[in-house]
DNA sequence: ACTAACGGGACCTCCCGTTGAT
DNA sequence: ATCAACGGGAGGTCCCGTTAGT
């Protein structure tokens, strides 16, 4: 009779492999990352990676649409779905973030826009993967604004996916002045004026906002 | 008569390689640039090539140095020094921004901010020599902005830097999406939100600009 | 038919390095081996052997271990140990080495000392791993002589561990000259006088050793 | 007018390079030590060098001649020519050796055997070289030995090279060990019974030693 | 599904020696 | 006599992916 081996999962060993490599990709960036490193950190080895994923390619593609998507859906777009009051939400997700940014998340950025800007140049493919993603995120902020716009809360002289815009590359960018710098400091300072701007944006008082 | 053997010039073969080099880097990345390419592209030998650098990290260096730090200098601090009308110059620099987008620079994006994002996370030294180039940027526009209010011409209840802090920041977020698009109009956009931003920082017409 | 593919057995890949090396390192030095001629002369590839041995200078501890160490225990170990008379088989084995000596042997010398004297300078820890097989060496040796002097075959106003160091001694500079001098000679002559010397050490005729 | 430049000395350099390469050699080996690290040391450069030596293989070769050949003459040939009691100096030089053995001289051992044994088995003409240096060394203590005997003051059933060439085997061996183990004990401890041994060649008193 | 062994090809760096010029 | 620049060719290590086998 044969040891009973223990039952094989091979959505966790999947899973396994995925939550590593978003986190070497995050860390060492594409070309930075190893698949050998990888299947070390998860205790699988080449065969079982090669079984769940065709290349090295074809899992940051994976990551990208799983982790990395994950995170910007669960952060940026779910919480702003048929939200009451976007222009607020909006506004205290800045200041949230000004509150989460941890020491890791100063040193290695942002996992999308550090893949987006390492692979853009070089493979259209993975570039358009991660420009989906961008405008999945710039959308859903958008969308929110217009949402808050036909509630009357935010100034209709706004064009929403301008702002939207506009909001996401300053976020990039003061996390990109962040990680050079090893100091939370510009991050929180791009925050901050995102904020007044923000407010900015709030329509006056007036008898739709409060019958 | 012998044949002529090339004249040997030892600045111009370092500058030769130099002038590849932040090529390469800038559109492939620091991993994904090869010794071997660059030699080739010189036509010059690696014996040639570790003469002059002693490794590529070196090389690296040499490039942030000199060639990318030369593009700073005579683009965003040079124009910037002893400038009579410094807001005027900054949005006049925006709105030529705007036309200067070739389709190698939208689908490249920033040399600086490659390499920053690309080595902040692995390589505390390069990462330095990043920081270093971005504080000189910022610190070019920061004074460009403190003149003006001296002069009288911008705002007094504005801090340069954090200005200066912000227009960076945003130009690079706009730099990163139309880089992850493969289109200028990302970047465009930013930039005529920084023109307008920068608009609002003229100090209303008084006695003293115009004596 | 497809064709037959040589039979995989990690084991005899293994021992197959371990055997080239092992005469690389002896008749190269550690600097004078190439991986590339000891891939060759296996028939396998880099590949292979960076998987089996992680560096050049981890299969250098491995031939020490397993290729030297093997041969020095089974030619000065094991055939000392519960040996009923050591003193003659000591001299026994003296006498052997002179009808040994083989052209290769005389060319290139002990690969044990040949390492040794190549690595002590500049790698403590190869050194050290030398120098454990030296001891396994000296310590065999003296073992059999404290038990010949337990006997009574020996006399006991001697030390075993300095005659031992004392014979592995003449013994390593023997092969020295003999090497150098590409001739079998100064390693005869010294045979010569370890033997006499040994047999200077017998105890002299007692009850003790013919009862 | 043009700068008086210092007056260059072709000797110098020569024996500076000498001097550095024979520290190299001794405690590199000959595949460890690199012509640039030579040219470093001396502040020349490559020019000068193969201004001076045709190869890294003649450059050895002259060290051995001139340096290496220079230290065995002086501390092995010239102070046994016309001794007034050979035997007694013989061992007062091993007595010697006990003190001097220097943390450096156990670390890197005897430079003619480290290149001897290195270069034997690959190069015949270095190897050639390396042998008629222990011969001239094995020829002085033979001569010394034998003048020894003709004064009476040694033994004359004693064969003079053969007890020279155990002497050279039995110190190059214990230097060997003693290499191997960083501790000069083994050689110490062969040099104890190498001056026993020598005291046990005196000639018995007799009217010949003092008329 | 998962493993160990292996192939093939880069990649960075080094190293000996040469060359043209001063 | 000496130098800086350079050529040409390894040398050790790494790395993505494949394959035979369990």
């Amino acid at each position: 009779m044969p040891p009973i081996a223990p039952p094989r999962d091979p959505d966790k060993t999947r899973q396994a492999i995925l939550d590593v490599a978003m986190y070497e990709f995050w860390t060492q960036g594409y070309n930075g990352t190893r698949v050998d490193t990888i299947v070390e950190k998860t205790a699988y080895t080449k065969g079982a990676f090669y079984h769940h994923f065709p290349s090295k390619k074809a899992l940051v593609s994976a990551v990208l649409e799983e982790a990395i998507g994950g995170l910007l859906r669960a952060r940026w777009v779910e919480p702003f779905q048929n939200c009451p009051r976007p222009l607020d939400a909006l506004i205290e997700r800045m200041r949230e973030l000004k509150t989460e940014s941890s020491e890791e998340g100063v040193r290695y950025g942002c996992p999308l826009n550090n893949l987006a800007q390492e692979v853009s140049g070089v493979d259209d493919e993975l570039r358009a993967h991660t420009n989906r993603l961008f405008q999945e995120w710039i959308g859903s902020i958008a969308a929110a604004l217009a949402s808050g716009q036909r509630m009357g809360q935010i100034r209709s002289d706004m064009d929403p996916r301008h702002v939207a815009t506009h909001l996401v590359a300053v976020f990039e960018g003061g996390i990109s002045l962040a990680k050079a710098e090893r100091d939370a400091a510009p991050l929180n300072s791009v925050l901050d004026g995102l904020i007044l701007y923000l407010e900015s944006l709030r329509a006056p008082a007036s008898a739709t906002d409060h019958p």
